[in-house]
DNA sequence: TTACATTGTGTTATAATGACACATAGTTAA
DNA sequence: TTAACTATGTGTCATTATAACACAATGTAA
């Protein structure tokens, strides 16, 4: 279908299969090269980023709605995914539409369910960077990861949005399973401190890093070592999902 | 209004201010005689218990939705309260709904937004038991505080709902200024420590309790005893409120 | 005035933490 | 080939936090 034929579509039927006055937009992170990032879509016309988002079915569970565009973007299934908020200032839906990119697409309809107020909830993802292939909605541009320090202007309150999911990443990050879900199967240690490093935004001592996580028995050691490295090759590690899951019911008692 | 005439209005009615397929429940938290409590309503005729909720005004913020449901039950305002979850089980508000309970009313208009699936947002709220005095909604014949270890089946999903906010009350004990509302202004170390014990489900050392919050710096000890009490009189302490928001911003570093 | 229950304030052995040093392995440049 | 370089692997030690516990002080009730 093509855009403005679906674009028209959502406005004028949207609400026959859609709850009304409810959204959600995912906040997916990601983690390449010692950086955090998240994906961002850049809206058609609108020239503006946005977070990915939609709506639920009239029958569907929010939490899978929230799977459902994970997938649409990422091809991914069965991820961790996690509500943090719900965004209900009157007015966060309305106020920063762009009239102009509705009516380029030959909306007429304007008492749609669409103009109504919409209350978001706001979802994170956690996914392995290396798993992904992006894909664009009909609605947008490009989708792509975006560093978390180099974040621009996104549409409506998105930036809010964003903040917020990353200070709950922070907060949670002895709740859930942040390593598991944002390394890929076998990585190294130096991996796993960066990523501690960048969610936290501090630095922290090499060895009591290692000393500390150990501890948790989380981890298995393999007997292989990363290969191509520049410099002394670090071990490869694995996590012990069994501990994990077990240590993280009770918070992983892990001071840095 | 009367009873049936105001549930009447609401069904057929309703959708004309509030917002479609979205609701907000409140779990309130009290605190007296070393128990944690909760408010709960007893509803008309259907003669089951229900947490108090409410819907959102179409130009409401969601959290002064939940403030009002708040003020209507206990008169109190400006309290701490916070979302925790979103319940979007579909079916989760349609499939117990005791249909006899509104014919009664005399409800005939079957297509009414209130037999539409909610998506309900729960909020928790913690307050001072000695300054409350509950009031029942026009649905309900009681409102009243009950033991949180002694719950009754409860309408809906509510049962789910109340102990999704006690494992959060549970989780955020060092993030949520949690002794602050649920203590009278003036308490005593044992008092406080019955609370944390009772949140915690543990019993906690007496001695090594009081050097660790002491430690925190967010008590003020008073140069005053509790009166009228059997055996030693414990001294009364006050919370000192720019010490303690100070501490729950980066987490009461506290481990009981 | 004595027994009792509860509070106030220690002490001590053990465990966790932060700060740091040195050996090891692999790359790079002479 | 070898020395310099850089990042990793592992260990030490002084300091601090913690859990477990003892005893004196205070007020009630018999």
């Amino acid at each position: 279908m093509a855009f403005e034929k679906e674009i028209k579509h959502l406005f004028e039927k949207g609400h026959e299969i859609y709850l009304r006055n409810i959204s959600i937009d995912c906040v997916i992170f990601g983690f390449h090269n010692n950086e955090l990032k998240v994906l961002l879509l850049k809206a058609k016309y609108a020239g503006a980023f946005a977070l990915p988002g939609g709506f639920i079915l009239k029958n569907e569970h929010i939490e899978k709605a929230a799977a459902r565009v994970l997938k649409e973007r990422t091809s991914l299934e069965d991820i961790f995914m996690h509500q943090f908020h719900v965004f209900s200032e009157p007015g966060r839906s309305t106020k920063k539409i762009n009239k102009q990119f509705i009516k380029n697409a030959g909306v007429t309809m304007l008492g749609s369910w669409m103009f109504e107020r919409f209350v978001t909830v706001g979802f994170t993802a956690l996914v392995d960077f290396t798993k992904v292939q992006p894909v664009a909605d009909t609605f947008s541009e490009t989708c792509d990861w975006c560093n978390v320090d180099n974040i621009p202007s996104l549409i409506l309150d998105h930036n809010e949005i964003l903040q917020k999911a990353l200070t709950g990443l922070r907060m949670q990050l002895n709740y859930h399973p942040v390593g598991y879900n944002l390394l890929p199967n076998k990585f190294t240690m130096p991996d796993l401190q960066k990523l501690y490093e960048t969610i936290l935004g501090k630095e922290l001592d090499r060895r009591n890093f290692q000393r500390k996580i150990i501890a948790t028995g989380i981890l298995k050691k393999l007997d292989e070592t990363k290969k191509g490295v520049a410099h002394k090759a670090p071990f490869l590690y694995k996590f012990d999902i069994k501990n994990y899951e077990k240590a993280l019911q009770t918070g992983l008692d892990f001071n840095l």
